[in-house]
DNA sequence: TTCGATTGCATAACGCTGTTCAGTCAGTTA
DNA sequence: TAACTGACTGAACAGCGTTATGCAATCGAA
């Protein structure tokens, strides 16, 4: 019974219990959000035991990290689907809402994106991936001389910030109702401030 | 020996545990961060026992509430020194400026301040009188027809935002090397493109 | 002055968490 | 068949927020 050169077939079942821990996790994380999570439950929900969960990921941040690189394929996937339009400003106004849609329909992977891990002050590969995204028509405009602040990782950084706050900010409670398009009039005003609109050559940038 | 009336004295011993306790609860936040806090820990360093800790604050967010409470009158203070200069935008400005400021220095308080009550979705009451003072300028601009979007309640919110990001950006561990003056930038960014500059004078020039 | 009630506080425990240790048991290999 | 290895588990550790119970002091009133 040996049609497979069984340290293959030892692969496949490993790979196998990953993917059942891990998908316990994503389902256990959209039902009970990051607070409700915890290694015991998980555990009971993929049928393993919570050793096995440290035999295979390491620790929870091991695991919570496996799970984004995973999630965040789709994420990258929908970021370069958007298409490279003539004009970079609404390129980069179609990135910017993509990002900020997947950050508010994704909470938990959000927060995992942005959160340093534990030790050292890095962050997951994927989040360089997402920003260097923005940055290449960041710098497009930035050679065209249509930004208004000093250089476009200045540009990135205050886009960064805009981003950040419309998804935490609906994330964690927002205050009362908020505009059913803030979104869009966020990003607008940040954009309206950041660049300068196409047919104009290069007017007084201010420090 | 009853040169106080016994009862007013029961109270002034009351006060000073409360305060012995809350300001065991600042110092701890400051060192170890709101990860590091634990009641047992507290307890240990101000001297009673967690349920004396229960007993006079009811539970661990009612404790961090009445520490927020307090420290919120400075924040409060700061923002109301902040001069009425002829232009409202200046203003405002400095409103935001000096918030954004508080959140960063403070980041264990301004996660309480932000962070709605566990079980409904009521934010302290510090909060709302902080964005109360936010609003009160911005509807002089709105009512000077300078604002870029529809109504001051919109302005207020999009300016919510950038400040939310600035704060949140930093505390939560900052990707790399943040610009030194981002908060400048980016409030200054999300001025120009929320406010037009004031109309009867030349328009482009700022600061 | 004595007595019951209230106040301030502590000891001990419950159920939970992330994590680790020591061991078991099946499957592969020599 | 014997040794080894990889997958897996039961039990435990230390710490968490929280609560039940109880004790000593103090108080208001008889």
């Amino acid at each position: 019974m040996e049609s497979q050169p069984a340290a293959k077939r030892r692969l496949r079942q490993r790979e196998e219990a990953r993917r059942a821990i891990l998908e316990g996790t994503e389902s256990l994380l959209v039902e009970d959000g990051y607070e409700g999570f915890s290694m015991r439950r998980l555990a009971e929900r993929c049928g393993y035991t919570a050793p096995t969960v440290y035999y295979y990921f390491g620790d929870k941040q091991g695991l919570l990290d496996a799970l984004l690189e995973e999630r965040m394929a789709g994420l990258l996937q929908r970021l370069r689907r958007v298409p490279a339009s003539e004009d970079p400003l609404e390129r980069i106004r179609h990135l910017f809402l993509a990002f900020v849609r997947f950050g508010i329909k994704n909470p938990t992977h959000y927060r995992l994106l942005m959160t340093p891990r534990g030790d050292r002050g890095e962050r997951p590969p994927s989040a360089e991936k997402c920003e260097a995204i923005f940055l290449e028509p960041m710098h497009e405009l930035a050679e065209a001389g249509r930004l208004r602040v000093a250089d476009d990782e200045a540009a990135r950084q205050v886009a960064l910030v805009t981003l950040h706050g419309l998804i935490s900010l609906r994330g964690a409670g927002s205050p009362s109702e908020m505009a059913k398009n803030l979104n869009e009039i966020a990003v607008d005003v940040m954009l309206a401030g950041l660049i300068a609109p196409e047919a104009t050559t290069a007017p007084g940038a201010r420090a």
